[in-house]
DNA sequence: TGACAATATGAATGATTATTCATATACTAT
DNA sequence: ATAGTATATGAATAATCATTCATATTGTCA
């Protein structure tokens, strides 16, 4: 996304095709861009599971720690998870019940027997 | 997502963190990262209220041809919108109600009063 | 204090991708 | 046929973004 410009035309059509407004569909994209990366996603999974701290989701997605960290940042950042700091550790959590309504609808809508292709 | 390597560590703790497999993280990355882009949502929504030509997306959310068609190209690979063809023109409708689903949610996600990053 | 563990972060890099432009294809009607 | 309309597509480009590496920060404990 990396045109700025709003549009100019003269709709006849407004309310035909009930597009959100620009700021809505921003946070949606954002929402779903956030969500559409494997490992924000293994992330999410395992803290579907339960609070917990770095090292921990580190060793559940097989990831390093650093990926973990910048990925964990982005997610909480956008409100997807939030944190407490204990002591040394930070345990982070998912931050509300959409996240979990997203990821489940989701996986229903794929694991149907449908063709993906690999990649854009 | 450029990293192909699966991972080799020893995991105690699978089942635990109930991470689907790689195939379906893989469908599941397909679907958000389609639905996470600012145009192919307004063309999704546009398709919300019915049936259309590719024209006729064009006008509703205000895009040029070329990226329309792109972009519903994509759209179409990955099962998300569906087409008939009728002489000149190719009618684009959404696929299933999964997508209404998923749209409707993450409105609802976007509409709630939180702050999000401008970008990641 | 110093050593160690947990987490964060900045820079660099390679890869992906949204958009545009130009052009091609397919169908309609004259 | 020819012109015109609707749609598709390939190449090029600029921008974004995931990942890694190296390093910084912060807290614990001996």
């Amino acid at each position: 996304m990396r045109k700025i410009s709003e549009c100019n035309c003269n709709h006849e059509k407004v309310g035909i095709a009930n597009i959100p407004n620009e700021e809505v569909l921003d946070k949606m994209t954002i929402i779903l861009k956030i969500a559409g990366d494997k490992t924000r996603l293994k992330i999410l999974y395992s803290l579907l599971a339960g609070s917990k701290c770095v090292c921990e989701i580190q060793e559940d997605i097989c990831a390093s720690q650093s990926l973990v960290s910048h990925q964990l940042k982005i997610l909480r950042n956008n409100n997807l998870v939030k944190t407490i700091k204990k002591g040394n550790h930070v345990f982070y959590s998912l931050s509300d019940a959409h996240v979990v309504a997203l990821l489940s609808l989701v996986h229903e809508h794929a694991t149907e027997d449908k063709n993906y292709e690999e990649s854009l």
